[in-house]
DNA sequence: CGAGGGGTTGTTTTT
DNA sequence: CAACCCCTCG
């Protein structure tokens, strides 16, 4: 059989793609521009992600290896849906380039390098919700438990660590800014601090700000380390730059500024998190770290129609910030974004629904809507709605799939048998046996964890009633032993088959979360090794129990989106409704009494109405009841005015 | 000491 | 509406 031989002609590459004609100019520049420091001002529907995959497959094409592309997102989905892109345009190799959040690629270098500063490679990494159990165990062993005077809850602590670490502010500042009705407290809370990380370095935890912090460490005091990693990423780009903090921009710059081939993209108009110490400066500062670095500017929209683009940008002429575009369509007018006022909450969830109907009578497919609002809680009466009607839906942020309880403790009993030192897990499944509470189930942790075999409960004095359980918990340890090297489905089905009675006995609505752990089930088996699955559940847990997060491709079935604003970040549907619009809600409280923050909050108005592309509109109810302040909230958000009546149009609702 | 009932609380936003 | 606390009974 004769072979053709194709002639390579390296002096000039000759690419797959036709660049020139599949990108504007500012696009292509951006494309090309790979070698020095780049910056990328992106607006709202600009094509970025599009610029970004466009420039991972030129990299690969010219012969850059991809192992040494380095692709900081938002999310993991993010990263993996651009690399299945770049795939399909330029075949497997797009796959090899690294990707994911700053947590996420922490969590992979301090595994790899991790011992340079002395830190084992299997250590764990824990949630929120670890860390409250965490929180509850030292408060216990404080003594500070007691309800004497009002003292935060676990969850508020955590909130206080967390900014003390992601804002960079002394707990004293972090308590007199923000939580001073507990500033008598600060001396405790300072000492819950020190033992918390006491806590976590003795049982190899990391949280997620740990990650962080010890990933800054490796890179700024660890030579060696730093440069073992620059010499592998050689290629640096950071995508929603204006969202990072202080610690992950002096990453950024610890990881592309050696060879400076580095790329930060962003939005400075859409930063809304700096609640978690996001620093706008970061994006406008970076060409003072590099002076001569490109800057472009991607100003062209191609998401929206010219109405609601138009009310876009009339909203953020009351931005006090200045910022360093304006975005312009070249699309049709379109309708105008619609102005709806309802009576009340139930009226607006009525209309909601009912106009949902009607878009999908007229061919708009579920998938292409959805409803957005500033804090989760305000979608509640809509979901009733939902439901009666039987519309399908998915929601996205606020709670999450694995914090119910039942998932919950089918993981804890998973990362025992990986990891036998887990104090807060033993404590869990062990409380779930009946006939032993809090005080057995420390003292049999206690009398375990040193045993050579901690699974052995022949030393534990238990009452009679909790022999039999401790036994059925032995049972499965050991069978989940023995296939701790097989793949964690296997010990997920173990886990659910001993299980069971036990959630029979604990939840009258057991079937229904039967199927929870079904589809944890179906996540779990795309994974091969019980670390790596724990590790991505705690990093990025999936969002419901359809969520196809981990495969990277969207979930086909016709369904409604219910999200937060926050969560809602970097797409785009057909039609949006943004609901709860005013004046408590959105803007909320907290930002109206500490005045800086309402810029932000009109940013969060500005990156809801630019998901849309064909319909808007903007939706409130006249007056609702506000559990929080126990008053009544009459007055239509702010920004409705600052879009001006101009731009919008008023709909009567009749009924 | 553990279990289960009942009342109270308070809710931004996320990796 | 769920998580938390407190109480009482076994």
């Amino acid at each position: 059989m004769a072979r053709i031989f194709k002639l390579d002609n390296s002096a000039s590459p000759e690419y797959q793609i036709d660049y020139d004609n599949l990108l504007n100019q500012q696009q292509l520049e951006a494309v090309k521009t790979f070698s020095g420091p780049v910056l990328c001002i992106a607006g709202a529907g600009s094509g970025k992600t599009r610029t970004l995959i466009y420039r991972v497959a030129r990299m690969i094409e010219t012969g850059i290896n991809p192992d040494g592309i380095l692709l900081l997102t938002f999310t993991r989905k993010a990263a993996r849906n651009m690399l299945n892109r770049v795939s399909e345009l330029i075949g497997e190799s797009g796959r090899r380039v690294a990707g994911g959040t700053y947590h996420s690629f922490a969590a992979m270098m301090l595994r790899q390098y991790g011992h340079y500063l002395d830190l084992r490679p299997n250590f764990s990494i824990i949630d929120e919700s670890d860390s409250g159990d965490i929180i509850n165990l030292i408060r216990a062993d404080l003594g500070l438990n007691r309800k004497e005077t009002r003292f935060p809850q676990k969850k508020t602590l955590l909130e206080i660590f967390s900014r003390h670490i992601n804002l960079e502010k002394p707990i004293e500042s972090i308590i007199s800014e923000h939580y001073q009705h507990f500033s008598e407290h600060t001396e405790d809370i300072k000492k819950i601090y020190r033992n918390f990380n006491e806590y976590k370095e003795n049982n190899f935890l990391l949280d997620y700000d740990d990650l962080l912090i010890y990933l800054l460490r490796l890179l700024r005091d660890k030579q060696d380390a730093r440069n073992t990693i620059n010499d592998r990423f050689r290629y640096v780009m950071a995508d929603e730059y204006q969202d990072t903090n202080g610690l992950q921009a002096r990453i950024t710059l610890l990881l592309g500024g050696t060879r400076r081939n580095i790329m930060v993209v962003g939005d400075d108009a859409q930063s809304i998190y700096s609640f978690r110490g996001a620093l706008i400066s970061n994006i406008i500062e970076f060409p003072r770290h590099f002076p001569d670095c490109s800057i472009i500017k991607l100003e062209r929209n191609y998401r929206s129609s010219s109405n609601i683009l138009g009310a876009a940008n009339s909203l953020m002429k009351h931005s006090r910030e200045g910022f360093a575009k304006t975005l312009f369509t070249l699309r049709e007018e379109g309708e105008k974004t619609a102005l709806v006022s309802c009576e009340d909450d139930e009226e607006q969830a009525l209309f909601v629904a009912a106009r949902i109907l009607e878009l999908r009578e007229q061919g708009v497919s579920l998938n292409q809507m959805a409803v957005l609002f500033r804090s989760s809680f305000h979608a509640y009466q809509l979901e009733l709605e939902l439901k009666r009607r039987n519309i399908p839906y998915v929601k996205w942020g606020g709670f999450k799939f694995l914090e119910s309880g039942h998932l919950k403790d089918i993981i804890a009993h998973m990362r025992v048998v990986q990891n036998p030192q887990d104090q807060v897990s033993w404590l869990r499944i062990l409380l779930l046996i009946e006939g032993i509470g809090t005080q057995s189930a420390t003292e049999i942790f206690n009398t375990i964890k040193n045993q050579t075999d901690p699974f052995d409960f022949s030393a534990c004095k238990v009452r009679p009633k909790a022999k039999e359980g401790l036994i059925a918990l032995k049972k499965f340890l050991r069978r989940a032993l023995e296939l701790a090297s097989e793949k964690p489905s296997k010990i997920l089905d173990l886990a659910a088959e001993y299980y069971f009675p036990i959630m029979k006995r604990h939840f009258d609505d057991y079937p229904r979360r039967m199927k929870d752990i079904d589809a944890l089930a179906v996540i779990c088996g795309r994974f091969s090794r019980l670390g790596e699955f724990l590790a991505e559940m705690a990093l990025e847990p999936p969002r419901d129990a359809s969520d196809n997060n981990l495969s990277g491709k969207d979930n086909d079935d016709e369904q409604l989106i219910l999200s937060t604003i926050h969560s809602a970040k970097g797409l785009e549907w057909h039609s949006v409704f943004i609901i709860q619009a005013l004046e408590g809600r959105f803007p909320s409280f907290n930002a109206i009494k500490a005045g800086e923050n309402l810029e932000e909050e009109r940013r969060l108005m500005y990156v809801a109405m630019t998901r849309a592309k064909q319909n808007l509109a903007i939706v409130h109810p006249k007056t609702v009841w506000d559990p929080s302040t126990g008053g009544l909230l009459f007055q239509p958000s702010r920004f409705i005015d600052e879009i001006g009546a101009e731009n919008l149009e008023k709909w009567e609702i009749s009924r």
